[in-house]
DNA sequence: CGCTAGTTGCGAAATATTCGCAAGTAGCAG
DNA sequence: CTGCTACTTGCGAATATTTCGCAACTAGCG
């Protein structure tokens, strides 16, 4: 079967606590380390906060989440699959847009070419004003 | 003389611990709020965190200073005559560098055309990986 | 079946930031 | 120059968020 579990090809032990914060952080998409908590507990109730935490911390380590800062201090996580698109913070009314990563395409290649940086454009949101709030 | 006081015309009152947050984020260019307090501190040592705090906050809603997200959770503060240029951090070995605001100038156009959102490309750093360290 | 090391739960500790409240003072009017 | 009022400050406590220590637990392996 193709389910070797992917958990433990990164040389991690298969817990049923880490399997849930995975899958949390899957099916929520983005959220904070607060909410993928309490999502993981609507399954398995006496999981603990730290646990969560340390398990977003080793998933990020082998890469299988990644985290993104949305707004001021909390941090937001993602799977890896699919951080395919750019958050748009609006900072007057809060609401996180999206975009494909190839609006920035151009602005990578800019920054590598002049700069030597090695862009991750998904890492921090893009902050400014939603269509809805310039008006 | 010119040197009507900018923090008078903007409603504020004069107060000495004010403007001392105020030319300590003009000073440490950009900053974190403990870095604001302590800078203070050298010349007004009884001055508390909680009126850097505040103050900081005042100053932004005034516009005279501004805050980008540079690392995790901390905020830092910038006077907003010097917000010209992005900030680029290497997730690997945590330098900031600077880069001029046009190479983002495109990617900015690309939002507004696209999406109609209006980016403040300087609001939230830049995340990768420097020239160094890719290598 | 039994061992060993990686994990979990839990509460405490460390940080960062915000708030309430009483005392202090800048700016304004008289 | 003097007094008044509202805006500010200091200070400590309250919150919020994240990290740690430690003992108990268990997944994976022989």
């Amino acid at each position: 079967m193709a389910e070797q579990h992917e958990l433990r090809d990164k040389g991690l032990r298969l817990t049923p606590q880490r399997e849930l914060v995975l899958s949390a952080v899957r099916e929520l998409g983005h959220a904070t380390p607060e909410e993928v908590a309490e999502k993981v507990r609507a399954t398995h109730p006496g999981i603990n906060l730290s646990t969560v935490y340390r398990n977003l911390e080793t998933l990020e380590n082998v890469g299988l989440v990644q985290h993104t800062h949305l707004g001021h201090g909390g941090a937001t996580y993602h799977a890896s699959e699919v951080l395919t698109h750019l958050h748009l913070v609006c900072g007057t009314c809060g609401s996180v847009g999206d975009a494909p990563i190839d609006v920035a395409a151009n602005f990578v290649q800019n920054l590598a070419d002049d700069y030597g940086f090695k862009t991750d454009v998904s890492h921090f949101a893009i902050y400014g004003l939603c269509a809805a709030c310039v008006k």
